[in-house]
DNA sequence: CGGCCGGTTGAGTACAATCAATTCTGGTGG
DNA sequence: CCACCAGAATTGATTGTACTCAACCGGCCG
């Protein structure tokens, strides 16, 4: 089950990251060494917000970056009309907050309880710039989040709503996967229509699309928060050629 | 226009990003000094591809990154069944070919002909980590990438075909004015199918969407590849609420 | 017990995908 | 300069899928 409780081991600021330099079979690592995340510790205040509460407004002024210890949260963005699009899920070891002209590019919301470290804008680059070593750290975190955020965007560009949560699926399996996790039972952090935001459609649509991968027999709901992958093959070949699952209707 | 064949003045790689440190109203600036650049030069061959050719293919091993100087490059994605997802546009002054685990996460494309900064990855590693003001700005380059996929995700959210292709065209014209050049005249580097592909939808639906966009008096098209802004208002009107225009019909 | 929140299910509609036919455009060679 | 060709783009008819709006269910809490 994807752990959002326990924090990394050891003290001050995580981040986990596929190493770049190194085939580890989809496994993060924690990039930073002790030293580090004491340095780094020195500059942060420890944050903790409940359940659904706002940790910073799209358009405020951008004073600091986070990096969560526990908890889940989500970066969103909302449209004039007001409607809220999340564009990115984020999770223990995550960095989130970065941005450009002093202003936040979007909201962040506590999807669970959240404890975070904050850490102030100017002091963070002035330590950056005389750690290089840290930097190159953050240099691949951010490569990895940018991975990410495509994927997401793969994962939108998918016309069948099935075909989507299927993805959506995988994904966060393979993030409790590379934290350590075990396979096959999924923990969704969020509500229906959270996900029904990261994957651009509507709460009805999320709750048939859970109901068409449950009656093909491909997922089981243990409750409403714990998926398990009841037919591996099939999510594979779903995954793989979407269209090929229309015809088991 | 949107200038892609003219190169960043001065010499070697180059990066443009907006400032994280200032308001500059979305006017991007070159992020390295002439020493900077003068550093990367050394470590960087010049590279040339002709329009349409890839220049990496996904899964092969990722020994250098790129920097774009003239051109436009498309970063996409290919499905096991075979369907082709753009996720990300790259214009000059642009990094691409960060990966993980050594291997490139997706392939790029030469949209038109291109020149490129080729940067093995073991030299910039080694050159990053002697130059801590070089890696800051590559991270405030890495944070602009990351918000422009993420804006990529908040298009793809988009229902509306129309609506999809109004943000895209406010994308390109920011990226036009962001690079000096000046708004209302928009120029697509670009076919019809790989906007479709940027967008998510099919090459027909493109189409329909520049037909509806025209007929409603929005844009106009000079050419295949140049857009004028016909009714600046209801082009904002169009993006702040995309069902406000629906009714127009 | 009643209200509320999160979630599911149903009927009708709107929109884009699909497949296919047709037009437009730019380039080439006579 | 024009005829021709191939690729790119548009347009048309039909179908599939998710949205919309709405009713309903079930657990939780006062």
């Amino acid at each position: 089950m994807l752990d959002l409780l326990t924090p990394a081991r050891g003290e001050g600021p995580a981040i986990r990251a596929l190493d770049p330099w190194t085939s580890s079979a989809g496994r993060m690592r924690q990039l930073l060494s002790r030293d580090e995340r004491a340095g780094l510790a020195a500059l942060a205040t420890v944050v903790r917000h409940r359940k659904g509460e706002i940790i910073y407004r799209q358009g405020s002024p951008a004073d600091a970056v986070f990096n969560i210890v526990t908890g889940a949260v989500a970066a969103f963005h909302t449209t004039p009309d007001g409607r809220e699009h999340m564009v990115a899920l984020l999770l223990p070891e995550d960095i989130f907050g970065l941005s450009a002209e002093r202003r936040y590019a979007n909201s962040a919301r506590a999807l669970t309880p959240v404890t975070l470290y904050r850490l102030p804008v100017t002091a963070l680059r002035t330590h950056l710039l005389h750690d290089p070593a840290l930097e190159f750290h953050l240099i691949c975190k951010l490569a990895q989040e940018l991975r990410q955020s495509q994927r997401h965007a793969l994962l939108l560009g998918q016309r069948r709503a099935y075909a989507r949560l299927a993805m959506f699926l995988q994904l966060i399996e393979e993030l409790q996967v590379a934290r350590g996790g075990k396979a096959g039972e999924i923990f969704l952090p969020m509500h229906r229509s959270d996900i029904g935001e990261y994957l651009g459609m509507t709460l009805s649509a999320v709750s048939r699309a859970f109901a068409a991968l449950t009656a093909r027999g491909i997922i089981a709901l243990r409750d409403r928060n714990h998926v398990r992958i009841a037919d591996r093959s099939a999510f594979e070949r779903l995954l793989a050629d979407p269209r090929a699952v229309r015809a088991a209707d």
